[in-house]
RNA sequence: GCGGGUGUAGCUCAAUGGUAGAGCUCCAGCCUUCCAAGCUGGUGGUGCCGGUUCGAUCCCGGUCACCCGCUCCA
C-alpha cells in the first residue's frame, strides 16, 4: 500500500468520472464534491447493500424515508438547536478556537467565581496570554434556509443535521402502521447538513453529506447486549464487502466526551492516511438510551412509550444507533481497493498498472465487452452482446485503441469482468472472459455469456 | 473563520516581463492488435478579478479552491 495512496485515488476519481470538484468553472465551491458517472453507481451500490442486508433481508427493520425539513421544534427537543449554536472566540496571540461558555465555565471552576471583566479575566488555556481574545461569534452548527416568501424568524428552518430525527418522529407511525414490537429498527438514508468548522480532506468532511441510519428499539436493560450485537454486525458488513481487516479498528469514546444524547458510542474507524493517527470515523454505534423518544414525548406532548402485553409492563424503548457516513465508505472501499500490479506489457517490459480490487457487488461497471480491434465485422457482434448484457448489468462497450489499453482501462476501475469478441467468435461464435482478479480466461460460448456472468456477478 | 503553504493541459513536469513546450492520457484514422510504449494526425493550459507596465503566466493587491494546523465527529 503506498503512502500516497489517498493522493492517487482522487486524482483517480476525477479523471475517471468518479467524483470532481462541485462548481468546477466558477472556481469551485468548498466543501462539495460531486459524483460522476462511476462515482454515483459505487455510492448507490453501498447505498443499495446497506438496504438490503439491514432492511430487505431482514424481518425485524423497517425503512423510511423522510424530509430533509422537520419542523425546527423538532431540533429543539433534541437539543441540537441549543448544542449546535456556540460562541467561539480566538486568542488573538496563537489563534487557537474556543467556545467562550467553555472558558468562563473554567474560570469559575478554579475561582470559585465569575470573572469579573469577561474574557478580558481569562488566559488562553494553550499559550497563556491574558484577556487577548476575539469578540465571540455565535457558530451555528445547523444549516439554516427559510421556506415561504418572506424571510423573517416565523420562517425560519434547519436542514437536518442528522436523519435520525426523522426516525424518531416517525416511531409511533411506523410501529403502528408496520405492526412492529420491540425489538425492532427503522431505518432511513440521506442527506444532513451541518455547518462543519473545518470542513477537507476530500469527501471526508464535507458540510452536505448522506448517512445511512438504523435506529433500533429495544427494552431497558437489553440494550448494553444489543449495542454489543450491533457493533459485531457493522464489523462484519465492513469486511464482508472487502474492507482489510488491518484497516479497521474500534474507538471506543472516553465517557466525558460523549455527545449530549449518548451513553455509550463505539465507532469503527478506516485506515483512511489522513491525519495524525491515520484513522479516522467511519461509523459510531452509539446507546442513545431513551433521550430521544422521552424528550420528543415531553416536547410534542405525544406518548411514545410502549405497551408490553406480555409483562404488563409499559416503558420508553432505549435505541441502539449504527449511524454510518456513505461518503467516507465510498472512499473507504476505494482507498481499500486501490491496488498495484507488475505486468509485462506488450514489449515484455515490467509495468505498474493500477488495479481497483473492489467487490464485484460495488464496482461501477461489471463487464467491459471490448472487439479485439475495430473492425466492421467484430464491432457490431460486441455491440449486440453488449446490449443484451446491458439488460442484466452495467456494461461498458470499448473499441478504441489497443486490446491491452482496454483492460488497463477496465482494470483501474474495478471492473470484474472483460468480455474480447475475436476474429475466431466470426467462426465459432465463442468469446474470452476475463475475470479481473485471477486474470484467468475462459472460452465461452456467445449464448452462454450471460448464465456465466450471472452465476458469478449474482 | 484564523495562521502557514500551494495553484502552468486530464496527469507528471518544463519555460519566460515580449506568440507557453514535452512525455503520458484522451480523440480520429491505419494495422485480423489478447493485457497500457506500432504508424499518422488532432483536441487541450498559466484558477478568477484588478493594478503596475508599451507589454504580466512571471511583480503587486484582492478573490476562489486545495493541503497542513486550531475544531468537529457520519
Amino acid at each position: 500500500m503506498p503512502a500516497d495512496r489517498f493522493d492517487t485515488i482522487v486524482s483517480l476519481s476525477k479523471r475517471r468520472g468518479f467524483v470532481y470538484p462541485s462548481s468546477e468553472i466558477y472556481g469551485g465551491q468548498r466543501s462539495s464534491w460531486d459524483y460522476g458517472p462511476l462515482g454515483v453507481e459505487v455510492k448507490e451500490n453501498i447505498r443499495q447493500q446497506w438496504w438490503r442486508s439491514m432492511v430487505q433481508t431482514r424481518d425485524d427493520i423497517v425503512g423510511i424515508d423522510s424530509s430533509v425539513i422537520l419542523a425546527p421544534e423538532v431540533w429543539v427537543a433534541s437539543g441540537h438547536v441549543e448544542v449546535f449554536v456556540d460562541p467561539l472566540t480566538e486568542c488573538l496571540n496563537c489563534h487557537r478556537r474556543w467556545r467562550a461558555d467553555q472558558l468562563v465555565e473554567a474560570y469559575e471552576e478554579k475561582h470559585g467565581h465569575k470573572p469579573e471583566n469577561d474574557l478580558a479575566d481569562i488566559n488562553c488555556p494553550h499559550c497563556g496570554t491574558k484577556g487577548r481574545f476575539t469578540e465571540p461569534k455565535m457558530f451555528n452548527g445547523l444549516v439554516r434556509t427559510h421556506l415561504g416568501p418572506v424571510e423573517d424568524d416565523s420562517s425560519l428552518t434547519y436542514l437536518r443535521p442528522e436523519t435520525a430525527q426523522g426516525i424518531f418522529v416517525n416511531f409511533l407511525n411506523v410501529m403502528q402502521s408496520a405492526r412492529k414490537k420491540p425489538p425492532f429498527g427503522i431505518a432511513q438514508t440521506g442527506k444532513s447538513f451541518r455547518n462543519e468548522i473545518t470542513p477537507g480532506n476530500f469527501i471526508f468532511r464535507t458540510r452536505e453529506f448522506e448517512q445511512m441510519e438504523m435506529e433500533y428499539f429495544v427494552k431497558p436493560g437489553t440494550d448494553e447486549q444489543w449495542h454489543e450485537y450491533w457493533i459485531a454486525e457493522r464489523w462484519k458488513w465492513y469486511l464482508d464487502l472487502g474492507l482489510r481487516e488491518e484497516n479497521l479498528r474500534f474507538y471506543e469514546h472516553p465517557k466525558e466526551k460523549l455527545s449530549h444524547y449518548s451513553k455509550r458510542t463505539v465507532d469503527i474507524e478506516y485506515r483512511y492516511g489522513i491525519g495524525g493517527s491515520e484513522f479516522a470515523e467511519l461509523e459510531g454505534i452509539a446507546n442513545r438510551t431513551d433521550f430521544d423518544l422521552s424528550t420528543h414525548a415531553k416536547h410534542s406532548g405525544a406518548d411514545l412509550s410502549y405497551f408490553d402485553q406480555e409483562t404488563g409492563e409499559r416503558w420508553t424503548p432505549y435505541v441502539i444507533e449504527p449511524a454510518a457516513g456513505l461518503n467516507r465508505a465510498v472512499l473507504a472501499f476505494l482507498l481499500d481497493a486501490y491496488a498495484e500490479d507488475e505486468a509485462p506489457n506488450a514489449k515484455g517490459v515490467m509495468e505498474k498498472r493500477t488495479v481497483l480490487r473492489l467487490d464485484r457487488r460495488l464496482a461501477p461497471v461489471k463487464v467491459a465487452v471490448l472487439p479485439l480491434s475495430r473492425n466492421p465485422e467484430l464491432s457490431p457482434k460486441a455491440r449486440d452482446l453488449a446490449a443484451e448484457l446491458r439488460q442484466a448489468w452495467n456494461v461498458e462497450f470499448d473499441d478504441a485503441g489497443a486490446i491491452g489499453r482496454r483492460y488497463r482501462r477496465q482494470d483501474e476501475i474495478g471492473t470484474p469482468f472483460c468480455v474480447t469478441v475475436d476474429f475466431d467468435t466470426l467462426n465459432d461464435n465463442a468469446v474470452t472472459v476475463r475475470e479481473r482478479d485471477s486474470m484467468k480466461q475462459e472460452r465461452i460460448g456467445i449464448d452462454q455469456v450471460r448464465s456465466y456472468l450471472t452465476e458469478r456477478l449474482a
